[in-house]
DNA sequence: TCTCACACCTTTGAAGTGG
DNA sequence: CCACTTCAAAGGTGTGAGA
């Protein structure tokens, strides 16, 4: 199957991308839509860094309609959504020319820890590609997943049956900047609200990372 | 723009504990 | 045995200064 990417809009309304997608009665559902869609309302960032990082919001999906007995194998792909590289300029992406040419040789996909499994086990639990990671090193020997920075991505899931014919699968709101520091202070804060691992960075309470400053530049001042 | 050391946090899994 | 708790190591975060 062919798909045809949706032009660049920077933002768009709510509730323009489905969270279902449906082919030859396989039905994908992208579990974690509500939290994709507050990240592409800000134009979603991800990331580059030398030893791979992991992608916020990863991708989760929950799937039906496979054949329970039948074996299969998914995999994430992440290509690129169109040919331009951007730039952040007045609050705003905008396109600066030509990109890198996405090198077929060097680009690669994430197959999930679970391949191969029956039908049935990829459909009692919900599929999440966590593990996954972005790096912008070219010589990168760990099989994470190769990108361009300031470049504009969109991730593929890709439902293989044992000698079947591929399925792939593409949700629009999924789409993000690559990069190697945020641009959007909003996707910043966006981050820091919902990634488990960043809660450090969070200014709630009176127990703020502020606060904590504080009272450790206090706590030195009082022991020196 | 990119990289690195860093503080701060979650996750993981081994070891301990009680029924 | 099993279920639960404790604990330390491993490892995922954005930061902020320097390149």
């Amino acid at each position: 199957p062919s798909f045809v990417f949706p032009t660049f809009q920077g933002s768009s309304p709510e509730g323009d991308f489905p969270a279902v997608l449906t082919h030859k009665d396989v039905t994908v559902t992208l579990e974690n839509n509500n939290v994709w869609k507050q990240f592409h309302s800000c134009t979603t960032e991800m990331i580059l860094t030398k030893q791979g990082r992991r992608m916020f919001p990863y991708c989760r999906y929950r799937l039906s309609g496979l054949e329970p007995m039948r074996m299969y194998t998914l995999v994430l792909s992440i290509v690129p959504a169109d040919q331009y590289k951007y730039r952040w300029s007045n609050s705003k992406w905008e396109p600066t020319g030509i990109g890198e040419h996405h090198d077929q040789g060097l680009s690669r996909v994430f197959s999930h820890h679970y391949s191969p499994s029956q039908g049935s086990a990829w459909m009692t639990s919900l599929v999440s590609f966590y593990k996954l990671k972005l790096t912008n090193n070219m010589s990168d020997e760990e099989g994470h997943i190769i990108l361009h920075s300031m470049h504009r991505y969109i991730p593929r899931l890709h439902v293989i049956p044992a000698v079947d014919e591929c399925m792939t699968f593409v949700f629009p709101q999924t789409e993000f900047m690559a990069v190697t520091t945020y641009q959007n202070f909003r996707i910043t804060q966006l981050k820091i609200n919902h990634n488990p691992f960043a809660k450090g960075f969070r200014e709630e309470g009176s127990c703020s990372r502020l606060n904590r400053i504080i009272t450790k530049v206090r706590h030195v001042t009082e022991a020196g």
